[in-house]
DNA sequence: CTTGGGTCCTGTGCGC
DNA sequence: TGCGCACAGGACCCAA
Protein backbone atom coordinates (compact mmCIF):
# COMPACT_ATOMS: atom_id res chain seq x y z
CA UNK A 1 0.00 0.00 0.00
CA UNK A 2 1.74 3.20 0.84
CA UNK A 3 5.26 2.48 -0.22
CA UNK A 4 7.65 5.12 -1.46
CA UNK A 5 5.74 6.07 -4.65
CA UNK A 6 2.43 6.43 -2.82
CA UNK A 7 4.01 8.51 -0.09
CA UNK A 8 5.58 10.73 -2.73
CA UNK A 9 2.18 11.09 -4.39
CA UNK A 10 0.45 11.97 -1.13
CA UNK A 11 3.14 14.50 -0.32
CA UNK A 12 2.73 16.18 -3.69
CA UNK A 13 -1.00 16.15 -3.16
CA UNK A 14 -0.99 17.89 0.20
CA UNK A 15 1.87 20.26 -0.66
CA UNK A 16 -0.27 22.94 -2.35
CA UNK A 17 -2.50 23.14 0.70
CA UNK A 18 0.39 23.42 3.14
CA UNK A 19 3.49 24.94 1.60
CA UNK A 20 3.94 28.53 2.68
CA UNK A 21 0.67 28.46 4.58
CA UNK A 22 -0.05 29.13 8.19
CA UNK A 23 -1.81 26.42 10.15
CA UNK A 24 -4.70 28.28 11.69
CA UNK A 25 -6.33 25.34 13.37
CA UNK A 26 -5.26 21.83 14.28
CA UNK A 27 -7.05 19.09 16.15
CA UNK A 28 -6.12 15.60 17.21
CA UNK A 29 -9.17 13.49 17.89
CA UNK A 30 -7.31 10.90 19.86
CA UNK A 31 -4.04 10.91 21.80
CA UNK A 32 -2.32 8.27 19.70
CA UNK A 33 -2.02 6.68 16.30
CA UNK A 34 0.37 3.80 16.33
CA UNK A 35 2.24 5.50 19.15
CA UNK A 36 1.27 8.37 21.40
CA UNK A 37 1.25 11.73 19.65
CA UNK A 38 3.71 14.23 21.13
CA UNK A 39 2.60 16.35 24.05
CA UNK A 40 0.32 19.22 23.04
CA UNK A 41 0.60 18.08 19.43
CA UNK A 42 -2.27 20.09 17.97
CA UNK A 43 -1.33 23.21 19.92
CA UNK A 44 2.21 23.02 18.65
CA UNK A 45 1.06 22.88 15.04
CA UNK A 46 -1.35 25.75 15.47
CA UNK A 47 0.00 29.08 14.32
CA UNK A 48 2.99 27.59 12.54
CA UNK A 49 3.76 28.27 8.91
CA UNK A 50 4.84 25.32 6.78
CA UNK A 51 8.13 26.14 5.08
CA UNK A 52 8.20 23.08 2.84
CA UNK A 53 7.65 19.37 2.52
CA UNK A 54 10.08 16.59 1.84
CA UNK A 55 9.98 12.83 1.72
CA UNK A 56 12.46 10.49 3.36
CA UNK A 57 11.76 6.85 2.60
CA UNK A 58 8.10 6.37 3.48
CA UNK A 59 8.03 9.39 5.77
CA UNK A 60 6.84 12.91 5.06
CA UNK A 61 8.56 15.80 6.84
CA UNK A 62 6.88 19.19 6.96
CA UNK A 63 9.34 21.85 8.09
CA UNK A 64 7.71 24.46 10.32
CA UNK A 65 8.77 28.03 10.99
CA UNK A 66 9.69 27.38 14.61
CA UNK A 67 12.57 25.02 13.85
CA UNK A 68 10.52 21.89 14.28
CA UNK A 69 9.30 19.44 11.67
CA UNK A 70 6.02 17.56 11.55
CA UNK A 71 6.84 13.92 10.83
CA UNK A 72 4.18 11.80 9.17
CA UNK A 73 4.06 8.11 8.39
CA UNK A 74 1.00 6.71 6.64
CA UNK A 75 1.35 3.18 7.95
CA UNK A 76 -0.93 0.85 6.07
CA UNK A 77 -4.07 2.83 5.57
CA UNK A 78 -3.20 6.45 6.34
CA UNK A 79 -4.47 9.05 3.89
CA UNK A 80 -5.33 12.70 3.71
CA UNK A 81 -8.58 14.21 2.54
CA UNK A 82 -7.90 17.68 1.18
CA UNK A 83 -10.59 20.17 0.47
CA UNK A 84 -11.35 23.86 0.51
CA UNK A 85 -11.85 25.38 3.89
CA UNK A 86 -15.30 26.71 4.54
CA UNK A 87 -17.45 27.36 7.51
CA UNK A 88 -18.88 23.90 7.67
CA UNK A 89 -17.79 21.80 10.61
CA UNK A 90 -15.04 19.35 9.81
CA UNK A 91 -17.35 16.40 10.03
CA UNK A 92 -19.41 17.65 7.09
CA UNK A 93 -16.59 17.75 4.62
CA UNK A 94 -16.80 15.81 1.41
CA UNK A 95 -17.07 12.10 1.84
CA UNK A 96 -17.28 12.67 5.53
CA UNK A 97 -20.85 13.79 5.44
CA UNK A 98 -22.30 11.56 8.06
CA UNK A 99 -24.90 11.08 10.71
CA UNK A 100 -25.64 13.96 12.97
CA UNK A 101 -22.68 15.17 14.88
CA UNK A 102 -20.69 11.99 15.10
CA UNK A 103 -17.03 12.10 14.16
CA UNK A 104 -16.44 10.15 10.96
CA UNK A 105 -14.89 6.79 11.50
CA UNK A 106 -11.10 6.81 11.63
CA UNK A 107 -10.62 10.54 11.18
CA UNK A 108 -7.80 11.28 13.60
CA UNK A 109 -6.17 14.62 12.81
CA UNK A 110 -7.46 17.86 11.32
CA UNK A 111 -5.34 20.71 9.99
CA UNK A 112 -6.69 23.93 8.50
CA UNK A 113 -4.78 26.63 6.72
CA UNK A 114 -6.27 29.90 5.51
CA UNK A 115 -8.02 28.21 2.60
CA UNK A 116 -7.59 24.46 2.90
CA UNK A 117 -8.65 21.72 5.22
CA UNK A 118 -6.78 18.45 5.58
CA UNK A 119 -8.08 15.45 7.45
CA UNK A 120 -5.86 12.52 8.27
CA UNK A 121 -7.82 9.29 8.22
CA UNK A 122 -6.29 5.94 9.12
CA UNK A 123 -8.46 2.85 9.50
CA UNK A 124 -5.86 0.50 10.89
CA UNK A 125 -3.99 3.20 12.72
CA UNK A 126 -0.55 1.91 11.80
CA UNK A 127 0.42 5.45 10.90
CA UNK A 128 2.41 7.78 13.09
CA UNK A 129 3.02 11.47 13.64
CA UNK A 130 5.67 13.22 15.67
CA UNK A 131 7.45 16.54 16.04
CA UNK A 132 11.21 16.66 15.72
CA UNK A 133 13.77 19.47 15.52
CA UNK A 134 14.35 20.08 11.82
CA UNK A 135 18.10 20.30 12.15
CA UNK A 136 18.26 16.89 13.82
CA UNK A 137 15.48 15.18 11.91
CA UNK A 138 17.84 12.60 10.46
CA UNK A 139 18.63 11.41 13.97
CA UNK A 140 14.99 10.85 14.84
CA UNK A 141 14.53 7.31 16.03
CA UNK A 142 12.38 6.41 13.04
CA UNK A 143 14.84 7.86 10.53
CA UNK A 144 18.24 7.26 12.06
CA UNK A 145 18.79 3.72 10.80
CA UNK A 146 17.32 4.13 7.33
CA UNK A 147 19.45 3.03 4.43
CA UNK A 148 19.94 4.95 1.20
CA UNK A 149 17.08 6.38 -0.82
CA UNK A 150 16.52 3.91 -3.67
CA UNK A 151 16.30 6.69 -6.26
CA UNK A 152 19.54 8.31 -5.15
CA UNK A 153 23.02 7.62 -6.47
CA UNK A 154 23.89 6.20 -3.06
CA UNK A 155 21.79 3.19 -3.98
CA UNK A 156 24.00 1.51 -6.57
CA UNK A 157 25.18 -2.03 -7.34
CA UNK A 158 28.44 -1.69 -5.46
CA UNK A 159 26.84 -0.34 -2.29
CA UNK A 160 24.04 -2.89 -2.40
CA UNK A 161 26.55 -5.67 -2.90
CA UNK A 162 28.48 -4.51 0.14
CA UNK A 163 25.32 -4.36 2.23
CA UNK A 164 24.30 -7.87 1.18
CA UNK A 165 27.72 -9.49 1.40
CA UNK A 166 27.66 -12.70 3.43
CA UNK A 167 24.00 -12.22 4.26
CA UNK A 168 22.07 -15.48 4.25
CA UNK A 169 18.61 -13.96 4.42
CA UNK A 170 16.56 -14.13 1.28
CA UNK A 171 16.96 -11.25 -1.13
CA UNK A 172 13.23 -10.63 -0.63
CA UNK A 173 13.67 -10.10 3.10
CA UNK A 174 16.81 -8.05 2.55
CA UNK A 175 15.05 -5.59 0.24
CA UNK A 176 12.25 -5.18 2.76
CA UNK A 177 14.86 -4.28 5.39
CA UNK A 178 14.77 -0.49 5.52
CA UNK A 179 18.37 -0.39 6.75
CA UNK A 180 19.53 -1.79 3.41
CA UNK A 181 17.38 0.36 1.18
CA UNK A 182 14.69 2.70 2.45
CA UNK A 183 11.27 2.89 0.87
CA UNK A 184 10.48 -0.44 -0.74
CA UNK A 185 7.59 -2.50 0.56
CA UNK A 186 6.20 -5.88 -0.33
CA UNK A 187 4.66 -4.87 -3.63
CA UNK A 188 7.62 -3.14 -5.23
CA UNK A 189 10.07 -5.73 -3.95
CA UNK A 190 8.08 -8.40 -5.75
CA UNK A 191 7.97 -6.27 -8.88
CA UNK A 192 11.68 -5.43 -8.81
CA UNK A 193 12.69 -9.05 -8.32
CA UNK A 194 10.51 -10.15 -11.21
CA UNK A 195 11.86 -7.39 -13.41
CA UNK A 196 15.44 -8.35 -12.62
CA UNK A 197 14.72 -12.09 -12.97
CA UNK A 198 15.86 -12.91 -9.47
CA UNK A 199 14.03 -15.50 -7.41
CA UNK A 200 12.75 -14.15 -4.08
CA UNK A 201 14.27 -16.97 -2.06
CA UNK A 202 17.80 -16.39 -3.30
CA UNK A 203 20.27 -15.86 -0.49
CA UNK A 204 21.10 -12.18 -0.55
CA UNK A 205 24.84 -12.74 -0.34
CA UNK A 206 24.91 -14.91 -3.45
CA UNK A 207 23.87 -12.30 -5.97
CA UNK A 208 26.35 -11.80 -8.78
CA UNK A 209 27.55 -8.41 -9.92
CA UNK A 210 25.30 -8.67 -12.96
CA UNK A 211 22.31 -9.49 -10.80
CA UNK A 212 23.03 -6.63 -8.42
CA UNK A 213 23.13 -4.28 -11.34
CA UNK A 214 19.86 -5.57 -12.74
CA UNK A 215 18.25 -5.42 -9.32
CA UNK A 216 19.27 -1.83 -8.63
CA UNK A 217 18.05 -0.76 -12.05
CA UNK A 218 14.78 -2.62 -11.59
CA UNK A 219 14.15 -1.03 -8.20
CA UNK A 220 14.64 2.44 -9.62
CA UNK A 221 12.48 1.69 -12.64
CA UNK A 222 9.51 0.27 -10.77
CA UNK A 223 9.55 3.15 -8.30
CA UNK A 224 9.95 5.83 -10.95
CA UNK A 225 7.19 4.33 -13.03
CA UNK A 226 4.84 4.21 -10.05
CA UNK A 227 5.61 7.80 -9.09
CA UNK A 228 4.77 8.87 -12.61
CA UNK A 229 1.52 6.94 -12.46
CA UNK A 230 0.77 8.59 -9.14
CA UNK A 231 1.53 12.00 -10.51
CA UNK A 232 -0.91 11.56 -13.33
CA UNK A 233 -3.52 10.36 -10.86
CA UNK A 234 -3.06 13.55 -8.87
CA UNK A 235 -4.61 15.64 -11.58
CA UNK A 236 -8.04 14.50 -10.61
CA UNK A 237 -7.35 13.57 -7.06
CA UNK A 238 -10.09 15.76 -5.76
CA UNK A 239 -13.03 13.88 -7.23
CA UNK A 240 -16.01 13.50 -5.00
CA UNK A 241 -14.25 13.16 -1.74
CA UNK A 242 -10.94 14.94 -1.92
CA UNK A 243 -9.21 11.84 -0.68
CA UNK A 244 -5.64 11.45 -1.82
CA UNK A 245 -5.95 7.89 -2.76
CA UNK A 246 -3.58 5.22 -3.70
CA UNK A 247 -3.92 5.22 -7.42
CA UNK A 248 -4.80 2.04 -9.16
CA UNK A 249 -1.56 0.81 -10.53
CA UNK A 250 -1.20 -2.39 -12.43
CA UNK A 251 1.50 -4.75 -11.35
CA UNK A 252 3.32 -7.44 -13.29
CA UNK A 253 3.21 -10.16 -10.65
CA UNK A 254 1.91 -8.74 -7.40
CA UNK A 255 -1.53 -10.15 -6.66
CA UNK A 256 -1.50 -12.16 -9.88
CA UNK A 257 -1.17 -15.70 -8.59
CA UNK A 258 -1.95 -18.33 -11.23
CA UNK A 259 -1.93 -15.82 -14.07
CA UNK A 260 0.49 -16.24 -16.98
CA UNK A 261 3.84 -14.58 -16.51
CA UNK A 262 3.65 -11.32 -18.45
CA UNK A 263 7.25 -11.50 -19.62
CA UNK A 264 7.53 -11.81 -23.36
CA UNK A 265 8.71 -15.27 -24.30
CA UNK A 266 8.12 -16.74 -20.84
CA UNK A 267 5.50 -19.45 -20.60
CA UNK A 268 5.59 -19.61 -16.83
CA UNK A 269 2.85 -18.86 -14.36
CA UNK A 270 2.87 -16.48 -11.44
CA UNK A 271 3.19 -18.30 -8.12
CA UNK A 272 2.79 -17.19 -4.54
CA UNK A 273 4.83 -18.24 -1.56
CA UNK A 274 4.96 -16.94 1.99
CA UNK A 275 8.24 -15.58 3.33
CA UNK A 276 8.33 -14.21 6.82
CA UNK A 277 4.57 -14.03 6.85
CA UNK A 278 4.48 -11.99 3.65
CA UNK A 279 3.31 -13.11 0.26
CA UNK A 280 5.87 -13.20 -2.50
CA UNK A 281 4.66 -13.28 -6.09
CA UNK A 282 7.09 -14.51 -8.69
CA UNK A 283 7.54 -16.62 -11.80
CA UNK A 284 9.69 -19.70 -11.40
CA UNK A 285 10.00 -19.84 -15.17
CA UNK A 286 12.13 -16.74 -15.51
CA UNK A 287 13.29 -15.81 -12.01
CA UNK A 288 16.29 -17.67 -10.63
C1' DC B 1 25.24 -8.65 14.87
C1' DT B 2 21.91 -11.54 12.42
C1' DT B 3 17.69 -13.75 11.93
C1' DG B 4 12.98 -15.09 12.61
C1' DG B 5 8.70 -14.65 14.80
C1' DG B 6 5.13 -11.99 17.29
C1' DT B 7 2.43 -7.91 17.62
C1' DC B 8 -0.44 -4.08 16.59
C1' DC B 9 -5.15 -2.66 13.96
C1' DT B 10 -9.60 -3.20 11.37
C1' DG B 11 -12.09 -4.30 7.20
C1' DT B 12 -12.82 -7.64 3.56
C1' DG B 13 -13.79 -11.91 1.64
C1' DC B 14 -14.13 -16.65 1.82
C1' DG B 15 -15.80 -21.40 3.32
C1' DC B 16 -19.03 -23.87 5.88
C1' DT C 1 -27.83 -15.53 7.24
C1' DG C 2 -24.09 -15.63 10.21
C1' DC C 3 -19.97 -17.07 12.16
C1' DG C 4 -14.91 -17.81 12.32
C1' DC C 5 -10.69 -17.17 10.31
C1' DA C 6 -7.03 -15.97 6.99
C1' DC C 7 -5.20 -12.07 5.04
C1' DA C 8 -3.51 -7.38 4.09
C1' DG C 9 1.37 -5.27 5.77
C1' DG C 10 5.07 -1.37 7.91
C1' DA C 11 8.00 -1.39 11.55
C1' DC C 12 8.79 -2.11 16.11
C1' DC C 13 10.24 -5.45 19.84
C1' DC C 14 12.28 -9.46 21.66
C1' DA C 15 14.37 -13.99 21.86
C1' DA C 16 17.70 -17.28 20.20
Amino acid sequence: MPELPEVETVMRGIAPALTGRRIERAEAYRPDLRWPLPERFAERLTGRTVLGLERRSKYILAALDDGWSWLIHLGMTGRFAVGPRDNAPAEQLGEFVHDAGRLPAHDHVLVETSDHRLIYNDVRRFGAMDLTPTAEASTHKLLATLGPEPLSDAFNPKALGAALEHRIVSVKAALLDQKIVAGLGNIYVCEALWRSKIHPTREAGTLTAAELKRLVTACKEVLTSAIEAGGSSLRDYRHADGALGYFQHSFSVYGRESEPCPRRGCSGEVERLVQGGRSSFFCAGCQS
